[in-house]
DNA sequence: TATGAATGAGCCTTCATTCAT
DNA sequence: GATGAATGAAGGCTCATTCAT
């Protein structure tokens, strides 16, 4: 079994986000996650401070991965374009895919403190990082506007993005996310062609 | 004094958004909101019919007259990229000068069960649509390319400048929301243009 | 019915005493004492701080009474000898017709912290103060020794009273504690003559 | 080295000393006791039933060290009048030279059940049973009254010294407990002589 | 209408104890 | 004997909501 090896802080971790994906957090009882984890109350806080910690730990975790996916796929473009493009691609197609998720990230994770919200930014900061140095190369390149906000820029395509996310989660998934992805990137490349 | 003739819906709602601002939702007891409106906990029961539907009001009541700006300064402008530029400065400037409200509707109306965000949505559906037609009204001009997909647009445009707000708000309003206003709105033409 | 004139706080605190003899400090739930007192168990936070608080409020309601009872004694008292004698006559008497307040008070309320036990100590300060001031006046009225060492005699006269009282308690009651105030006084009035 | 010899029973006692004396019995975990003593959790269990049977032991063992003392001492007296004071003597001295021994047994093991109440009272049987003989002593000596009633001039005793030993740690130990015997023994002695 | 005292369901967290290794 | 990860029962407290006045 895999289980067996598998240690308690993913499994844990794997059973929130189930369990808030269901239930939402607040509505997420400490003894529910135990419960869908297979291990008793307690346990849960000798791998996690608190419940709000598994909140943190779940987007450090999870969310750390998923940025991880976007570093490697932009380095591996050639141009900025291409990395714009394959960064709203890996976006949409990672959450489209685990829509799970998607929900935790995008409902659930922002029905939290001030405190957690600041510690999500923390998290999201090398993914906002991420697309301010893409934008720094296109106008490197050329191929993005010279003299281009690159603070307020990186705002308005991860806003931008992050809505499009949103939105179809609560229309209720009922159409592609991924079917975006063309559209989407157009409009961002117009907008920054010099 | 108005406070004689204000009825007691305004007077809760006006408490509540302070009380929201100071200490979030879920810190937010019952109890303290009728003490800063100067009403007794039950009454606020006569007026609601529980503590989300204060949330709820408050977002239709408070977002219902920002709306009503929105439709009017539209309505006023020649053109689509008048129409467009009217609305990134109201939605900039209308929340910079009323950070208390910006504050309940970017972090703490977010705090609340996808029930809630739905009414929200609900709420907002009309500012949407707003944007919607000023896209085809610029795409009737032949301001905007034909073949803009509307649907998807509005959530990049809406998406943008609500997390520019909401980042601004993070980082404790420390720069100009409304100094942001021209970028914004350059970025978003140069993605319409045909 | 006096019950319904009976205010809230005195019936918790009837309530506590009874629980708190019958399981102790920490084997009393708040929720038992609610139920033995017929209220809420939300209620009895509109009446006490925390429940260490209905403690402390036990100790000085009742200790309190306790403790005007003394001083009204001694005060009818013609001689330092005779309010000797009128202390010891109370302490030992009151304790044994109300067996419930003197386990609570023997046995419960040392069962605390520090904290509370520095409480305790203010509440039976004026206790210890009346032996004091009756020692006082016995020497001034030449019945007791001079230069005798009040601060410390009036702690051994205490400790003396309350170690035979704890005993008896302890031993089940066997025996009259009201039959001990002879001896007892004897023992003091004799370490005290010049 | 005598701690590779001194066994792990003396060794958690130890530590039990200084975690109650610096927590208090509630406050101090079986966990924190471990981690004192040097030893894993689960080996507390392996020398003691449980933890409030760590406190009996700590009392039996500590307590039973000074009872011999005293025994050895009102062995070595000739008189009882000698045998009394020496009693007082070491009471005040030994608990002013180990103040966390003091603390632990006047504070801390009285925050507990009447079952453990019950177990202390036995602990301390042999030297109230020690005070009974020095009083019989003194008694066949001609140098106490006749007539003395012992089974409750023991408690006075024990509880007079008890009680200013208490107070004086609770006063933050700001004065001299030995600086009091004179007096103390003083006091009993006019009480005891015929 | 308005009040506010009373309600009581609900939940996070602690920690003494166990047991497989 | 020794370990320490795992257990899970237990309880103090909050606060949205009700209802007699």
């Amino acid at each position: 079994m895999t289980s067996k090896k598998m240690n308690k802080f993913e499994l844990i971790l794997d059973a929130a986000v189930k369990v808030f994906a269901e239930n939402g957090y607040h509505g997420s009882q400490v003894s529910k996650i135990a419960k869908e984890a297979g291990v008793a109350d307690g346990t849960i806080y000798l791998y996690f401070k608190n419940k709000e910690d598994i909140l943190v730990s779940l987007f450090r975790e999870r969310l750390g991965e998923l940025v991880g996916k976007f570093e490697a796929s932009a380095r591996e473009s050639a141009t900025a374009d291409e990395a714009l493009r394959r960064i709203c691609e890996l976006h949409y197609t990672e959450l489209e895919q685990n829509p799970t998720l998607a929900y935790v990230t995008q409902i659930e994770l922002r029905q939290s403190s001030l405190e957690l919200r600041k510690a999500i930014g923390q998290a999201l900061k090398p993914y906002i990082d991420l697309i301010e140095n893409v934008l720094v190369k296109g106008m490197d390149e050329g191929t993005f506007r010279a003299g281009t906000d690159v603070k307020l820029t990186r705002l308005l395509i991860f806003g931008a993005m992050d809505e499009v996310v949103t939105s179809w989660l609560i229309s209720g998934r009922k159409y592609s996310l991924s079917g975006q992805i063309e559209n989407t990137v157009s409009f961002f490349l117009r907008a920054l062609k010099p």
